[in-house]
RNA sequence: CGGGCUGUAGUAUAUCGGUUGUACAAGUGCUUUGGGAGCAUUUAGGCUGGGUUCGACUCCCAGCAGCCCGACCA
């Protein structure tokens, strides 16, 4: 699906000035860029360059997930008291980051921080059979919490997307199996938004079924975590899980290990058979018997990696967005009043659309070449086209990398094979 | 949840116990047009509630909201 927008159509504005409230850099540029509105602590809105943002990420999630056999689904946001009750976990003793609200009869509901528990009650009615496994159900929706301290812009909200994934094998093997299978599925998201380069798989702690849980940490300054990375072998450990035991282990050397700042963009559990037994989920194997079914949670936090990628690939100018999760692939930018280059810009922008590109047009009039270049730096699409009297003087139009200092001029021919090429 | 700080225009800020000033944004007119341009002009503000005071945006109290540090974060 092509798309293309005219700036002078949006109805958001890029803003000079750092919002007052906000410190984090991934906040402030987003804001700045016209990307998020803060509607309130840990709470922000998506716009349209945001959501454009937001659904390249999940859809990029969404093809990795289908390809390791994810089905797709969504599960509702008003959750059932019974069903957390069920596994204890209704209690705010237990649950710290519960919202709950009531029905207008009283009857009190919870709004879901997480759905384990939700889908393996609905799954009871599905699974029976050792035919019917494994499954691999997953779903990208708003997750609420009730964070005593919302912070670090869209890194750490209230409310915010999650990418879920939930893995139901027959043995502890198939599980295994499973969860490699994810670790690279999970490595390719990261990979495909850009940021691949510096995030490491790492042993955290594991709860209560297996020994370790893997975390996905991108390295940043602004990150909550401290991890110790071993960069030859590419692999990271969380510091609360660090000691001689692990070290030994996982054979690596102390001495190797670097202390860095992450933030975490993933992880993945295997749960054993913590949710499936208290709900009597179960299988009936080729032998008649029943059996337990293993289970495993596999998250991505879809907005905090949107932030995460603004902090880790930004400059002073503003944010550089990876090609894949851009909002748009190029940023068309007409110079001045003349007829001429408007008319001109109109025609490539056309063209461009017509060749399957997505672009955003800035035809807005009466601002200077300055101000439409702070714009264009600040919201960070990977290419920027230039047309303007010079540009059509010297033979069409400037086409720039957004991490270039200089571009250059090609035609209109040349630009659309350019932008057509690694798509 | 413990500690600290802050609420002035759409945004960012300044001053003041006695008619709130500036910049950007927005509107109008003219000029300008390859790195946030200029002149003129207009619009727009003291979080809420109480108290002190002749008079409160300013001082005090409470509430609400936001930020920071810590704790927390399957």
């Amino acid at each position: 699906m092509t798309y293309g927008m005219r700036q002078s159509k949006l109805f958001t504005k890029t803003r000079k000035e750092i919002p007052a409230d906000e410190v984090s850099k991934n906040a402030e540029l987003l804001i700045r860029g016209g990307f998020i509105h803060k509607e309130m602590a840990g709470v922000y809105t998506y716009l349209p360059l945001g959501l454009k943002v937001l659904k390249k990420i999940e859809n990029i999630i969404r093809e990795e997930m289908n390809a390791i056999g994810g089905q797709e689904m969504i599960m509702t946001a008003l959750q059932k008291k019974e069903v957390w009750e069920k596994n204890g976990r209704w209690s705010d003793d237990v649950v710290d980051v519960w919202f709950k609200t009531k029905l207008k009869d009283n009857t009190e509901l919870g709004l879901g921080f997480t759905h384990d528990e939700q889908l393996v009650n609905l799954l009871t009615e599905y699974i029976s059979s050792y035919n019917d496994l494994p499954i691999y159900p997953y779903q990208i929706q708003t997750k609420f919490r009730n964070e005593l301290r919302a912070k670090s812009g869209i890194m750490r909200g209230r409310e915010f997307v999650m990418k879920d994934l939930y893995s139901f094998d027959k043995t502890e093997e198939d599980q295994d199996r499973f969860y490699e299978e994810i670790k690279k599925a999970y490595m390719k998201v990261y990979t495909r938004c850009g940021i691949g380069h510096r995030t490491y798989i790492t042993f955290a702690s594991g709860g209560t079924f297996s020994q370790y849980s893997h975390e996905f940490q991108t390295l940043a300054d602004a990150g909550e975590d401290n991890i110790y990375v071993a960069e030859d072998k590419g692999i990271a450990i969380n510091e609360e899980v660090l000691n001689d035991k692990v070290l030994k282990e996982l054979g690596i050397d102390r001495k190797d290990l670097v202390l860095k700042k992450s933030v975490e963009v993933g992880n993945i559990f295997k749960q054993g058979t913590k949710y499936t037994d208290p709900f009597g989920m179960a299988f009936t194997d080729e032998n008649g018997d029943k059996r337990s079914v293993y289970m495993g949670g596999y998250g991505i936090g879809v907005t905090r990696l949107m932030g995460t990628v603004v902090e880790v690939l930004s400059d002073d100018k503003g944010i550089i967005w990876p090609e894949e999760i851009a909002p748009f692939r190029v940023h068309l930018l007409s110079l001045g009043e003349d007829e001429i280059v408007l008319s001109e810009a109109k025609k490539v922008y056309e063209t461009l659309l017509e060749n399957g590109i997505e672009v955003f047009f800035d035809d807005r009039i009466g601002l200077s070449a300055g101000e439409k270049f702070a714009d264009s730096d600040l919201i960070g699409i990977p290419y920027r086209a230039v047309v303007s009297a010079r540009s059509m003087k010297e033979g069409g139009i400037e086409i720039k990398k957004r991490t270039e200092e200089k571009g250059q001029v090609i035609s209109e021919s040349e630009l659309i094979e350019l932008l057509k090429k690694d798509k």
